[in-house]
RNA sequence: CGGGGUGUGGCUCAGCCCGGUUAGAGCGCCUGGUUCGGGACCAGGAGGCCGGAGGUUCGAAUCCUCUCACCCCGACCA
């Protein structure tokens, strides 16, 4: 491809609405254009990366026995309707004003659609059908470029069983062919077992990837790869433990206390010696949880202990049932279930809130005074607190979520009646599983990990060219002579040349488009390497240069990008 | 949906508080010339109803009201 006459809009200065790395650089090198907030014009140069990304999937998927299909994206609401979906979305979900038309954000229901009543025997399966097309769902606030978008680019795959061992089965083929391709795609990513939210199931995976990003997060062990959204994953500190001798409780006035903070320096006493009080509500009942020193409460784990759904009680409601304002709220007196964190497991010598504004109680002893309580884990887990699985230390950080396999059972076969026969002429539902890849958050993530100060780094697999062929001074004839031959001899070769032909553009002006569009080699033709019958080629992750002479180029390019 | 911020030529921004020439700069773009291995130089030029609507005023990019768009934090997120 001759540059002069692609549309490569690379720009010189950082956007204005761009804020992570891959944005900013996809805007910088003319890949993407926003047209809306989450809604993004692939130009042809990113263009061509995502197809190599698709294709890298696409041959991944027909491995493991995968189908390509191609799916409609304007679906008739009656069929979400049969799985309640339409609810379940709620405003996610795009409606069409001029018909009773849905724009699919997944497609499990056509896929269920498409199986019912064909699908009939148990000799139809396995099948595992897939996708690779654009989703819709209107995100409340699109962020961070193509990262979370309105439209995206999705791979789907669905997988039909007629047992759950072939549900096994087919959720192993996934994630091994989930691993080969962001191996082939170049990411460093992790794998995080995940509860499987609104899509109903029963086990399910997270491939993400580190990055500032992120919108999750997790936590991660280096050295054995466990890792756990910061919701689920398992504190293990240890408890704070009794003193030897049980003081009595006693009331002391802490005029304008109320931050644990401030009743620790009001009181002179160290943080673990105090018990945070929050009430919740459960379930329509009052929960008092209490947590070692100023420790956050993790409403997932909360509402998990308690089997249900938690809010945080509101300041009338906290007076109403314990007299007293946030801030000076205790466990001795407080009318309802008691929970309190593991750390605080029969801890003795507390101070915490009196349910008296303005007043707090020293020496609680949760045996002694507490009856009924209950421990659970219930705070978030820390940077460097030991892995449950292996006792190393923990790293806490955001992560971007870039695919997802999870083992859907029967719930949209139940719901939409796609039924089969199985040995013994049984009608049974179908069992089916549902994996996930962001396209675009793959090249995105792909970008956050390989990029430096002059802009992208590509490997060979993902770059949208092999080769950026650059001709110094193109109104020496010399020069685009050439030029002119090794572009048609790359070509020939089949590998994949970017040739700045521009006869306007300086030296300087060309090498800094070079480096921000990162392609991994610069074949480099000017005048004073063209006297000795030489051109230079530049790898552009290292930028190490030498020269080659012009009769060995195309074996050194091909050697280069083995 | 709550909180914060920004809308001025294709891009990055100044001007706004304190209203008053013809609304500016750099980059980019067009013409001509010089340059030609790390975002060149000279000369000339095109391009803006200052996000939109209403209002205050003799006069509004600037003040007031409403509205729209976009960004950030939070809520939400298969």
């Amino acid at each position: 491809m001759r540059l002069s006459k692609f549309f490569v809009p690379t720009l010189k200065e950082i956007p204005n609405d761009a804020v992570v790395k891959s944005h900013i650089l996809m805007l910088r090198s003319g890949m993407i254009k926003m047209i809306s907030a989450g809604i993004y014009a692939f130009l042809p140069l990113g263009y061509r990366v995502i197809r190599k990304i698709s294709e890298i999937i696409r041959e991944e998927m027909n491995a493991i026995g995968g189908q390509e299909f191609h799916l409609p994206a304007l679906n008739p609401k009656e069929i979400w309707e049969e799985t309640n979906r339409v609810e379940a979305f709620g405003d996610t979900l795009f409606h069409v004003k001029n018909r009773d038309y849905v724009l699919a954000p997944t497609h499990e229901e056509i896929i269920t659609y498409l199986a019912r009543n064909v699908v009939k025997s148990y000799k139809d399966m396995p099948q595992i059908w897939y996708q690779i097309q654009t989703k819709f769902r209107n995100e409340p606030r699109p962020r961070s470029g193509v990262i979370r978008g309105r439209q995206f680019l999705m791979k789907d795959a669905y997988s039909l069983d007629s047992s759950w061992e072939g549900l096994d089965t087919a959720y192993d083929l996934h994630d091994k062919a989930y691993r080969k391709i962001f191996d082939r795609c170049g990411l460093k990513y992790f794998v995080v077992g995940a509860s499987s939210g609104a899509m109903g199931g029963t086990g399910s995976e997270e491939f993400m990837v580190r990055s500032e990003a992120g919108e999750d997060t997790v936590a991660y062990c280096e050295h054995c790869g466990y890792a756990a959204n910061v919701e689920v994953a398992v504190s293990n500190v240890s408890e704070t433990g009794r003193e030897q001798k049980s003081e009595d409780v006693k009331e002391i006035s802490t005029p304008g206390v109320k931050s644990i903070d401030e009743l620790c320096s009001f009181l002179k006493i160290k943080e673990d010696q105090c018990a945070k009080s929050r009430v919740y509500i459960s379930e329509g009942k009052p929960v008092l949880v209490l947590m070692l020193g100023n420790e956050e409460v993790n409403e997932t784990k909360l509402g998990k202990a308690l089997g249900g759904n938690v809010r945080p009680a509101h300041p009338e409601e906290l007076k109403e049932l314990t007299g007293a304002d946030a801030g000076s709220i205790g466990p001795i007196g407080f009318n309802g279930k008691i929970i309190a964190d593991n750390r605080l497991t029969d801890a003795n010598n507390l101070y915490s809130g009196a349910n008296k504004n303005d007043f707090h109680l020293a020496g609680i002893d949760l045996k002694r005074d507490v009856k009924n309580i209950t421990y659970s884990d219930l705070r978030n887990v820390q940077p460097g607190e030991k892995c449950i699985k292996c006792g190393n230390s923990l790293e806490v950080f955001s992560a971007i979520e870039l695919g997802h396999i999870f083992k859907l059972g029967t719930k949209y076969s139940d719901s939409m009646n796609a039924k089969f026969l199985d040995e013994n002429g049984k009608e049974q539902p179908i069992i089916m599983g549902s994996y996930g890849i962001g396209v675009e958050r793959v090249m995105a993530c792909y970008i956050e990990q390989h990029n430096d100060e002059s802009g992208l780094v590509w490997d060979k697999t993902l770059a949208p060219f092999h080769v950026h062929l650059i001709g110094l001074n193109m109104k020496k004839d010399e020069i685009v002579q050439t030029c002119d031959k090794l572009y048609i001899e790359m070509n020939k070769k089949g590998i994949e040349v970017l040739y700045d032909d521009r006869v306007d553009a300086q030296a300087g002006f060309k090498f800094k488009d070079a480096d921000l569009l990162g392609i991994p080699l610069q074949v480099i033709v000017g005048d004073k390497k063209l006297k000795e019958n030489k051109v230079e080629v530049k790898i552009r992750k290292t930028g190490e240069r030498f020269d080659v002479r012009i009769g060995e180029l195309i074996t050194r390019v091909e050697d280069e990008l083995k």
